[in-house]
DNA sequence: TCTGGGGTCCTAGGACCC
DNA sequence: TCTGGGGTCCTAGGACCC
């Protein structure tokens, strides 16, 4: 246990959301919805105003369309929020060498490491609004919110308190009056099936767990998350903050609109996605011995298949026949929703390398066609970013049955127009600006997208 | 027309080895 | 002749997180 509150856990408030926001400027002060926006898409992000609707996070849009059916559903832009994302860590790394990035938009630092006269609770909470100041003014104003405490588990459940753009400070000592009353639910770890067995034993707050006994604990829930869970009930956690964590796994998966029957299209898709995992093991240095098929079946059961190679590899021959094979081990009758492959067992060296470094190193081979994608009619999403001539710069607000329409930014009249477009118009080729480059620098348009079912907004 | 995608960690049983 | 133990690897599934 550190004895003074060194660890900050840093949250963007509705990340992928406000991201839009500031991006789309009529937008702003509206519910946006980010997520999957086909028939079994879910949501990944919603904006406060949509909260106010009952919009969460994992719900599925669906659901969240008949309870905010005005709200702007949108799919990720993923280069903008890494781009963000990439600015925020920046700005961590250069206050202290130890930032542990738990996904885009969340991050702990440890401060005993960074720039600081000493870690006293003025000090730290000064340095952390400067910190949330100094986000907001780099990212075009995103919101951050903060929590200080004297572990990563604490600070977590601070950062939380007050978003959002909120900033909570766990003097130490007082770590328990905070968390007894609260529900065990706040604890990571313990989602809905952990939720349950507690429930079953009596336990509703932090202060009925720190009743049981580690034994009970164990009993009730296993080992290792029973001993975890005594420790963290008493709000022990000397956790260190990990600024390297490396790879495990590398998997590509999708969801299709309706069920895929067909043996062969499903051998299709899991050979492009063994091809599309094969590209980010090389692109990353890393091969491995493991390879995974995952099915998801018509009745949501999940069935996983591996099987481990003598080498690692990251060909994405070998790891497309593996998959096949593991493919042919299972009875898909009845159909399946999702299909995925995974490789493990990482290494961060390939066999052939044995053979000294390869000379003229190949180009990317080309992905195998996408067998889903090819038969249905459009490829604009809502959300994406398309070319106009006169209108300025649009993106899709609406897609499907050949139509686009798309809404138009214009710095003098937020919100802009929105006008509708047959999805041969030339006008409507869509691109995605890179990291970085500002959006009215556009790149060469790229092709005509392949074509994709959307039902209109 | 309920239920994404990319991950991590844990458990439990069987094989295999000493 | 009654079936020890421990350790490691592999496989399948499940819980959880953002």
């Amino acid at each position: 246990m550190r004895t003074h509150a060194s660890v900050l856990h840093l949250d963007l408030d509705a990340f992928f959301a406000a991201v839009e926001q500031r991006d789309k400027p009529s937008l702003r002060g509206r519910p946006v919805v980010v997520g999957g926006v086909g028939g079994r898409g879910v949501v990944a992000t919603a904006s406060y105003e949509a909260r106010k609707y009952g919009v969460r996070s994992a719900m599925s849009t669906r659901e969240a369309r008949a309870l905010c059916p005005h709200a702007a559903y949108l799919t990720g832009r993923f280069h903008a929020y890494r781009a963000a994302s990439e600015i925020v860590m920046g700005i961590l790394r250069e206050h202290s060498p130890l930032v542990e990035p738990l996904s885009l938009d969340e991050a702990f630092v440890d401060l005993a490491r960074a720039d600081l006269p000493d870690l006293e609770l003025d000090t730290v909470t000064g340095f952390a609004e400067r910190l949330r100041e100094q986000v907001h003014d780099a990212t075009g104003g995103l919101t951050a919110s903060v929590g200080l405490a004297s572990s990563k588990f604490v600070a977590k459940v601070a950062s939380d308190l007050d978003k959002p753009d909120g900033l909570v400070v766990v003097p130490p000592g007082t770590e328990l009056d905070l968390l007894r009353p609260m529900q065990v639910s706040v604890i990571p770890g313990v989602g809905p099936a952990t939720l349950d067995r507690l429930r079953r034993t009596g336990v509703r707050t932090v202060a009925d767990l720190e009743r049981l006994s580690e034994d009970e604990l164990v009993r009730v829930l296993g080992q290792a998350h029973g001993r975890g869970l005594h420790r963290l009930a008493r709000a022990q956690d000397d956790r260190a903050v990990e600024p390297e964590r490396e790879t495990k796994s590398v998997s590509v998966e999708g969801t299709y609109e309706t069920d895929v029957t067909d043996r062969d299209v499903m051998a299709a898709i899991v050979v492009r996605q063994a091809s599309q995992v094969a590209r980010r093991l090389a692109s990353n240095g890393l091969s491995g011995r493991t390879v995974t098929l995952k099915v998801r079946l018509y009745d949501f059961t999940t069935l996983t298949r591996s099987s481990t190679l003598d080498g690692p590899t990251d060909d994405p021959g070998v790891i497309g026949r593996t998959a096949r094979r593991l493919l042919t081990e299972l009875d898909p009758a009845g159909g399946v929703r999702l299909l995925g492959v995974g490789v493990s067992g990482l290494a961060d060296w390939v066999q052939d390398e044995l053979f000294g470094p390869d000379e003229d190193a190949e180009e990317a081979p080309e992905l195998p066609p996408d067998p889903v994608g090819a038969k249905s009619p459009t490829g604009y999403r809502p959300g994406m970013d398309v070319e106009h001539d006169e209108m300025g710069r649009g993106w899709v607000w609406g897609a499907g049955r050949g139509v686009v329409t798309v809404r138009f930014e214009t710095a003098e009249t937020p919100p802009g127009p929105v006008r509708s477009y047959s999805v041969d118009d030339p006008a409507l080729r869509h691109w995605e600006p890179e990291p970085g480059l500002d959006k009215l620098d556009r790149p060469e348009p790229t092709d005509h997208p392949e074509p994709e079912e959307h039902p209109g907004d």
